[in-house]
DNA sequence: TAGCCAGCTCTTTTT
DNA sequence: GAGCTGGCTA
């Protein structure tokens, strides 16, 4: 939270205005990048290869060698975090000028435009932005509505469809007309139903964002032309990671060179590596940065290779890494900074030591002097890992901090005061008001609310009006005691939203709707103790609130404030503008500082936790690369698919390429997983890393007395697998109670095996197997797929294999 | 209507 | 292991 209302930090600047300067210190790709002039641009940046160098270089050039107006530029990131950085680097060279441009990630850029046309959509520019959680609820209201199983169509699986469907700019009619299965059309048919909705509740969802500021401005184009004629230089970090939507919105944006309204095409720049897209499962598709040049006629491309940022010894193993994905434009990271360090390799027992090992070395390198904790960086795949790290910092007095996870903004106490203020700016917002329609418990029950939502639904008036009806006894079936009820709540919402219309400050009205709801002190009647800390996070939050105001407060006083009330902005300060910024945040946007002590406790700072998608974009002096096993990382949902695969491996290289002079990985034989113990084998990227790069502190015991299964896949020397054999228990032997292992073998193993069997995979094709490993619902066999090589699997239950 | 308990499903990754 | 749903009771 500390850096959501960080001011650039604007020394005087010593601009560096001269083309000289500017160009001085950069190789000859990054200059040839910083200093093109004309046609589409894309530059194919290498991990630590300097871009945001290049990219905020290439702004001061802009600005100093061409002369081009601040108000001219558009440059787009994914993070706020990014974004801000970009700003304050930009004002480090060339001053003040640069508020004047417009920095934003996609969300906020669109929210920016959209508040501005909103009239155009016929929508109050007061519009709520639903999240996923939003999202979700309002579908289930909706297939509910429409009488839609929700054991057959959960709305998760409709929510992720949907969004599908908006990357890809199709609309509920489309969805329809295209429909070719059941689930499909059920899909399609509560689109419809929910883009109603949304349009009812004046509100957008995520993907409404882009896609909508998309449709604005190919259906009206003086829109189009409005802004094409303002922004003549538009920038785009991270374009491997835009999905259709946002390729679309840019190409919109940009204009094409065949543009029928005379506007020339405005200088177009994009930033990006194939090797670092790991947001497929978004929507993101490679295919935009690997067709740029086809898109873009008279694209320029350049690549930039040479690394910042790690040892040699941390390129080799990331370049050898991604070598192994199959149809990859070549690319290799060299540094001219010495081959430094060894990687560190691990294998504990259990997860439990894995975090103890990893400790307990953090711990060594800040004894000795090597690395101060906020040098440090903990990366792993999912987010539930995280716990297992946090116990054992806890106890050892670690100094960490976790970096998404349940986010603050998630939380139930947090969005419950959200949907408050989200009520008070916007009515009509549904979601909201039924959200916290009986929270606290106020007497209106499910029965009560169904009634009210026929009502509004048979008069077609918003739920707000419905309510209103009820406080009149126009509702017919409602019983007086939560007619009563109601009552009380439209009274309560009516009186809050004098407090609002007063003009109070954002944290004094957050105040109020803590106390005049009772929510603060039912919780603090409670004796559960998570309800302590929800006390905790509420006061957190008006703590935010506050900062927000007072930081306000201090742009407005400022005499170069005029970016902040450029249009399609809301008023400084003002409820919607505080509920716009809570939307869009992004964990990414709460990391600590990487100088550390900022928070005085002690000039250390802390050690990051994070996942490794979190940390894309980042570096750590030392990184610890975390459960590297197959079926956690890869995931084992990408096991069976050669372009799942491909993506982890990906984030496999995004991991490694984070670190600059120390690297570590680790796994462990046992984790707890679905609060059971799990065996799972040696991720198969731990085989593709060079053996003489990793030094292995501890390997996996070679003979733990019990008769061997399976052979080894024998592919390595290299350690990790030096004997990879489990120790085999019988599952009927469960008498050893101190086995962790018992009950993990309950389940059956789908498909079963033998070393010379033949096979079928729906996506690899025929093969025959190599090898097995493992027993139970983790095995794994090596498969010779003959073209598509030799791959290994796990035999769960998903495998879409049959055996022949 | 609220509260309690049993049973179920779930885990990627996120703007 | 956690959070949600459904069914039951007061």
């Amino acid at each position: 939270m500390d850096t959501l209302f960080d001011l650039p930090a604007e020394k005087p600047s010593t601009a560096r205005n001269g083309a000289a300067d500017l160009l001085e210190d950069l190789n000859p790709a990054q200059r040839e990048a910083v200093s093109h002039a004309g046609g589409p641009l894309l530059v194919v940046a290498g991990a630590g290869s300097g871009k945001t160098r290049v990219l905020t270089r290439r702004i001061a050039y802009l600005l100093g060698q061409r002369g081009v107006h601040p108000g001219e530029i558009m440059a787009i990131t994914f993070t706020n975090k990014a974004a801000a950085e970009m700003r304050e680097r930009v004002s480090a060279l060339v001053g003040r000028r640069a508020n004047a441009m417009w920095v934003s990630t996609f969300h906020s850029m669109c929210v920016r435009i959209l508040r501005r046309e909103a009239k155009t959509l016929d929508m109050s520019s007061s519009f709520s932005i639903y999240d996923s959680d939003d999202t979700k609820r309002l579908i289930t209201l909706v297939a509910r509505d429409l009488d839609i199983d929700p054991k057959k169509y959960a709305a998760r699986t409709l929510a992720v469809n949907i969004s599908n469907l908006k990357n890809e700019l199709v609309g509920p009619e489309d969805a329809a007309a295209n429909a070719a299965n059941d689930l499909e059309r059920r899909v399609a048919e509560v689109y419809g139903e929910y883009q109603r909705r949304l349009d009812q509740a004046n509100a957008f969802d995520f993907d409404d964002l882009i896609m909508r500021t998309v449709s604005l401005l190919q259906t009206f184009p003086d829109v189009a032309e409005y802004y094409r004629r303002r922004f003549r230089h538009v920038l785009v970090d991270e374009y491997q990671d835009t999905n259709h939507a946002q390729y679309t919105l840019v190409r919109a944006l940009a204009g094409t060179e065949a543009n029928d309204s005379g506007i020339p095409q405005a200088e177009l720049c994009v930033v990006g590596d194939a090797d670092q897209s790991i947001y497929a499962f978004r929507g993101a598709t490679i295919r935009n940065i690997e067709e740029f040049e086809r898109d873009f006629p008279n694209a320029h491309t350049i690549l930039l290779e040479q690394n910042y940022r790690s040892t040699q010894t941390i390129l080799s193993a990331a370049n050898a890494v991604i070598a192994r994905n199959p149809n990859r434009r070549a690319k290799r990271l060299w540094t001219d900074s010495g081959d430094g360090e060894k990687i560190v390799g691990y294998v504990s027992d259990n997860d439990h030591d894995e975090a103890a090992f990893v400790a307990g070395e953090i711990d060594a390198l800040a004894e000795k002097g090597e690395a101060d904790y906020s040098d440090i960086a903990v990366f792993y795949r999912t987010n539930n890992q995280s716990r297992v790290f946090e116990e054992i910092f806890i106890r050892l007095g670690l100094p960490y901090k976790v970096v998404g996870g349940v986010r603050f903004y998630e939380r139930r106490e947090v969005r419950d005061m959200l949907a408050y203020l989200r009520v008070l700016a916007n009515p009509d917002d549904t979601v909201s008001l039924r959200r916290i329609l009986n929270v606290p418990k106020r007497g209106i029950g499910d029965r009560a609310e169904a009634v009210v939502a026929t009502h509004a639904e048979r008069e077609r008036i918003s739920f707000a009006a419905a309510l209103r009806d009820a406080v009149e006894g126009k509702v017919a079936l409602l019983n007086p005691r939560s007619a009563k009820a109601i009552t009380g709540f439209v009274t309560l919402l009516d009186d809050l939203g004098e407090v609002a219309a007063s003009g109070a400050e954002v944290h004094d009205l957050l105040e109020s709707v803590l106390e005049r709801t009772g929510y603060r002190a039912e919780l603090e009647e409670s004796d559960d103790p998570q309800d302590a800390s929800r006390v905790e996070n509420l006061t957190e939050l008006v703590t935010v609130a506050r900062e927000f105001t007072e930081f306000t407060a201090e742009v407005t006083q400022d005499e170069n404030a005029e970016l902040v009330l450029d249009d399609g902005v809301p008023a400084p300060g003002s409820l919607p503008a505080f509920l716009e910024r809570v939307s869009l945040v992004a964990d990414a946007d709460s990391i600590p500082a990487a100088d550390g002590g900022e928070e005085g406790d002690g000039g250390a700072g802390v050690v990051t936790l994070m996942t490794v998608h979190t940390a894309k974009g980042l570096e750590y002096p030392v990184v610890f690369c975390t459960g590297w096993e197959d079926g956690v990382f890869p995931h084992m949902r990408a096991l069976g698919d050669p372009t799942e695969l491909a993506e982890e491996r990906r984030l496999a290289y995004v991991a490694i390429t984070r670190a600059r002079e120390r690297l570590y990985v680790s796994r462990a034989l046992v984790r707890s997983a679905w609060g059971q113990p799990q065996m799972n084998p040696a991720s198969r990227f731990l085989d593709e890393l060079p053996p003489d790069l990793v030094d292995w502190r501890r390997l996996e015991p070679s003979s733990s007395g019990f008769g061997n299964f399976g052979s080894s896949s024998g592919s390595s020397s290299s350690g990790p697998r030096a004997a990879t054999t489990w120790g085999r228990r019988s599952p009927s032997s469960s008498t050893s109670s101190t086995s962790p292992f018992g009950k993990a073998w309950k389940d059956t193993v789908a498909l079963k095996l033998d070393v010379g069997d033949r096979v079928s995979h729906d996506k690899y094709g025929l093969g025959t197997v190599v090898s097995c490993d493992g027993v139970g619902p983790r095995s794994t066999a090596t498969i010779d797929f003959g073209a598509s090589g030799k791959v290994r699997l796990m035999l769960i239950g998903s495998v879409p294999m049959v055996k022949l």
